[in-house]
DNA sequence: TGCCAGGCCGAAA
DNA sequence: TTTCGGCATGGC
């Protein structure tokens, strides 16, 4: 593969760890070690190796949009040492030990996660993917058509017969809803970034369909609210499927960020499946 | 075919 | 405050 014109990174996460872990839904793979997402109105494709990151963009874009969307700056390491308490926790975050927080735009992490209720991951995949398709614009890349996703004016100009073609049941509705607040301003992104993290939560779960869950994968996927999952919860969640000690969780300041990693250490190691 | 999915709402207890 | 049924639809 020709990487003449990508910019290249050293490596400090794993794109494909990353882009897996459930916290976006709108990656390609194109092949190993090869992935194409689409925000911010373009397209990039990633390739990684051992050492490198390669990003089909100039530096100056990347200074501008990726640096920022991949949270490349932050301290990943000094989180992890945080977090790590015991056992559970080590595993956990060994488990993912190269996803990043992704920093999202924010009306797509908002639609993004309604969609995701009650839903599996194909499916959420799928229904994104239609709604960019049906109501994104267009963008060319190598000869290939990809969309962006539809921005929240766009879809507010729209109806649920409309929105009928997702096939998303009644998660349109609050979709269309949210549209709606967000453009006549009752959800206003600029100012739930100001606010401190319990102000902020409660003010956008004012919005019907937009619930404790969804708030929480809003504020730290799209608002970069790193402190805003909360590891207990999670932790509670987790400790439904697990058996060991459970004490001494860390709530630290970034702990957030390992849900991620107990989610999917508990799911992949299928811990405590069979009593439930 | 039937269960369940990274939930939320609203009513009832 | 907690519990629980209903909700649309399709992946597996």
């Amino acid at each position: 593969m020709n990487l003449e014109n990508f910019y290249k990174i050293p490596k400090s996460f794993s794109v494909m760890q990353t882009l897996d872990c459930g916290q976006c839904f709108r990656f390609e793979k194109i092949e190993e070690n090869n992935y194409i997402i689409v925000a911010h109105n373009r397209v990039l494709e990633l390739v990684e190796d051992e050492n490198y990151i390669y990003l089909s963009c100039t530096p100056s874009e990347y200074m501008e949009i990726w640096e920022e969307y991949f949270d490349v700056n932050r301290d990943y390491d000094a989180i992890r040492t945080d977090f790590i308490t015991d056992d559970f926790t080590k595993a956990a975050a060994d488990f993912g030990s190269g996803i990043h927080i992704l920093k999202q735009e924010e009306w797509e992490a908002l639609a993004s996660f309604i969609i995701s209720q009650c839903n599996n991951i194909p499916r959420i995949k799928n229904i994104i993917h239609k709604l960019s398709t049906s109501f994104g614009q267009e963008i060319i890349y190598k000869d290939k058509s990809y969309f962006t996703f539809p921005s929240a004016t766009v879809i507010a100009k729209l109806s649920l017969e409309d929105l009928a073609v997702l096939k998303a049941g009644y998660r349109s509705e609050y979709l269309l809803l949210a549209a709606n607040a967000v453009v006549n301003g009752d959800i206003d992104f600029k100012a739930l970034k100001v606010m401190d993290l319990p102000t902020s939560r409660k003010k956008i779960m004012e919005n019907k369909g937009i619930g404790a869950k969804v708030a929480d994968c809003f504020l730290l996927f799209g608002m970069g609210k790193m402190d805003a999952f909360p590891v207990d919860t999670w932790m509670k969640k987790a400790k439904k499927f697990y058996s060991g000690d459970m004490s001494g969780e860390k709530y630290g300041k970034y702990a957030g960020i390992y849900q991620q990693y107990i989610f999917y250490y508990a799911k992949e190691n299928k811990i405590g499946n069979t009593e439930s």
